[in-house]
DNA sequence: TCGGACACGTGACCC
DNA sequence: TGGGTCACGTGTCCG
């Protein structure tokens, strides 16, 4: 025999609501209700007793009828919404209209770090000259694999005219060429960060690049120029 | 009498496959199977004979069962996937911590846009001397409300030493004071973004700032440097 | 046929 | 208590 045949739960309106689905708790275990369905359990791979969607006796029919319409057009809306927000996202990501939703959301997450990367590399390199006098020297290449030794310094003072040409005449002075330079100013203020290194480095070897100028060097002369131009 | 009876489809397991989930058809139809439960038709508010599960005819029952958990745990790993995403962006988002979905997707939406803005900006005032020389003159504030009428200029050309300072003298004699200015060179070119100001423009009404100082006098200017020192 | 992606309605949970 | 969010399992479509 196989057939099944049971009585449902009984509403005064004689209708039945069927759920199915199986109502697994936030937490993981499952809840217990107190009637009469069969349901896949999927961690166990068998078919278990289940509950039905049981509203409370003493509640009328429809009442219940209204609430769970109200609630799925609720989820429906909440997912209109979502779903909605995932579109405009599709055509601000530039290649991604028709894309899945994960692997849409991975590249949303890799554009915001690049983008977060490169937007606070250019606060940090010209954007802001701050109230605060500041030296910095750093290497940036390390004179390996062929590439030149180069140094990055940021110098930010007050604005001083002159203050350029005298630290372009140190750099001479060092044998130093400027790679890149940035510079802004904003209310007497100037923030300036330069990148440079040695005049024809390509014939050095690391060693030597290393070496013969270092970036405390630099440095020294950066304060000094600081310490002149904030007299 | 309200209470229902009814026997279920058969298996050769004796097993029952209790769906309930309605089973709506993705452009919006319902899906119509072939048997015996009653499910709330939220679109109509009303109680309709619905689909079951119904595995086909000659398809064993445990087959169905383990399709059924593939699905299902395929599912939940779709979801799990979304959800990390969905984490991950809550701590690349500043204060979105334990926040909704969709709210935390416009707020991804908003950094986006802003964190692009940014970037282009950057890119555009101050990143790239770029190969091809170019003058561009625009006005930044209307001069209305009591904001000043800024001028922007952006000029990018073969760097020449001395350019700045004529730069200056020239804007000496025009009057304009440089309220805040970025400058970079890179490999020989230099891009120069000035954003000039009448001097004591408070005293200024409007019409005054816009008929005094005109953005083309400006742009002659910035012209006529730029012929000569590309000369 | 199989698996992935999506929308759906529902139970649990929180305020 | 309602209103809202979330996770779940399922039906459906598609490659």
């Amino acid at each position: 025999m196989d057939q099944f045949s049971w009585s449902s739960n009984s509403y005064s309106s004689g209708f039945l609501i069927n759920s199915g689905c199986q109502g697994k708790t936030r937490n993981g275990s499952f809840s217990s209700s107190s009637s009469s369905s069969l349901v896949l359990d999927t961690e166990r791979g068998e078919l278990v007793e289940a509950a039905m969607n049981l509203p409370r006796k003493g509640v009328s029919a429809e009442r219940n009828v209204v609430a769970l319409k109200n609630h799925s057009e609720a989820e429906r809306r909440r997912r209109a919404r979502i779903n909605g927000h995932f579109d405009t996202l599709r055509d601000l990501v530039p290649g991604a209209k028709k894309m899945d939703k994960a692997t849409l959301l991975a590249e949303v997450i890799g554009h915001m770090r690049e983008l977060k990367k490169t937007a606070e590399e250019a606060c940090d390199g010209i954007l802001i000259p701050t109230d605060t006098d500041e030296v910095r020297v750093e290497k940036q290449g390390d004179g390996m694999d062929g590439n030149p030794c180069l140094i990055r310094a940021s110098l930010c003072c007050d604005y001083k005219p002159g203050l350029l040409s005298d630290l372009r005449r140190a750099l001479d002075a060092l044998h130093l060429i400027i790679v890149k330079a940035e510079m802004a100013t904003c209310e007497g203020r100037m923030k300036n960060v330069i990148l440079v290194a040695k005049a024809s480095c390509k014939e050095w070897d690391s060693k030597e690049a290393s070496s013969s100028i270092s970036t405390s060097t630099l440095d020294q002369t950066l304060r000094l120029l600081d310490m002149i131009y904030l007299l």
